[in-house]
DNA sequence: TCCACTAAATGAATGCCATTCATTTATAGC
DNA sequence: GCTATAAATGAATGGCATTCATTTAGTGGA
């Protein structure tokens, strides 16, 4: 296990193979003497490769073009797509802020932290599937940070058994309405079907009428306000 | 546009086509008298589907072969494997329970509606994305159910400007929730990792103590009680 | 020091998938 | 009756994740 990074990125190669001035194939066959591929290449050509052209632009061909290896090259490394899903995922889910449950008061850092997780996931929903029924032990980071928020809650004062419960009923809510964010603005215009639909589309009306910037910063703070409340209340 | 009924399901080619016993082609090239396939069908099938292989098993060859017709004809009454997806999802929604909101208390109303929305989605996640950014009037049946849920905050007194808020959020809640379901028994057993995340352990641990026979239903009543707490507030 | 094993790359399949298109046949509206 | 359209077949098409045989380089033990 060679302690190499080779995560860089991108670099042209310079010095040798001076073929084919097109850069058409670089690298002949066998292990190379300095490694190409690592986890953490993989992880970061992959989340370059969701911000240049979306989840629909992750292949394993994709990805391996970005790494200038072959595709097959990176089940050395992987053993699947969804490996790969969820590096990015263990990644991301250090963007998370639990600084909040470090000191001040609990609700501050409920919010600090579900806000921020829904923006960390909101611009990666394709990865929502995955986390939600991925096992803590294959994702590091992410377990830490359900370390650091059960000690909060507990600290908080939150009954012990009601601790995983309350986590999982806010990461639910945030794992929704991550999928709200990126819903179209448009979404309840109910068209020509508005007629047989007064109800509905009056309230949509309504709220359209407030001018919010983002409507679904409004129904997740309307949530996360009753969850907060609603958790806070077990406290003994 | 006949009003021919072709959804019945498989009924095996019995009186005409005497060929092929093996059960190979069956009908000719060119337009059939009787139209084969409709959008009911083509739902009834998908569910079946689903049903027995699960949403990997959905594909428009399975469909196809399901209903006993070449893929491609499929296209002839949907533009494309999503539509299909839209037809189960507006057809799921109809098994929504909204009874609720036409009398009695609106938190006992709302606990219905979400629960039969939770069940009705759990074993249909794949879905989730689909609905959760599909224009209201792609999908009848689900702008019938809004309009229900909408009078039945109106009438119980919730603001209109915060009723589509409302809707939304629990509506994220729900579709995490529906989720978590599905997780494996075991998704926050953290392995050798638990001497490093003693407190979250302990949590875990607090809580399978209690030997629920579903954890999730624990933790959709604590999010979904403290969620009707804070909407009702808002009551006028 | 040699040798066997393993790690890490290439490149050529493989099989599945959604979708498209030319073609054929039947029906419906004028 | 003619024509446009609807609804089927069947044969591509291109993209996808993944696998496998092969090649080369490093590593650990005898």
């Amino acid at each position: 296990m060679p302690a190499v990074r080779a995560s860089a990125g991108k670099e042209k190669a310079t010095t040798d193979d001076g073929g084919t001035p097109g850069g058409a194939k670089r690298r002949r066959a066998g292990r190379p003497s300095a490694a190409v591929l690592d986890l953490a290449g993989i992880t970061q050509a992959a989340l370059d490769l969701i911000g240049n052209k979306g989840y629909d632009g992750l292949t394993m061909a994709a990805l391996a073009r970005t790494l200038d290896v072959a595709p097959s090259a990176l089940y050395n490394h992987v053993e699947s797509k969804h490996d790969v899903l969820v590096l990015v995922e263990d990644h991301l889910m250090s963007l998370v802020d639990v600084s909040g449950f470090e000191s001040g008061p609990w609700e501050d850092a409920v919010r600090t932290w579900a806000w921020s997780y829904r923006d960390a996931f909101a611009a990666h929903t394709p990865l929502i599937p995955v986390i939600a029924v991925l096992p803590v032990t294959d994702a590091p980071r992410t377990l830490l940070m359900y370390e650091v928020v059960s000690t909060g809650f507990r600290d908080a004062g939150i009954p012990e058994a009601r601790i995983v419960p309350a986590i999982v009923a806010l990461e639910s809510f945030i794992f929704g309405s991550a999928y709200d964010v990126t819903a179209p603005a448009d979404i309840f215009d109910s068209g020509n079907m508005a007629g047989s639909t007064p109800g509905f589309t009056a309230a949509v009306r309504s709220l359209a009428e407030e001018q919010h910037e983002r409507p679904a910063d409004v129904a997740f703070s309307l949530g996360l306000e009753a969850l907060i409340a609603g958790i806070g209340a077990l406290r003994g």
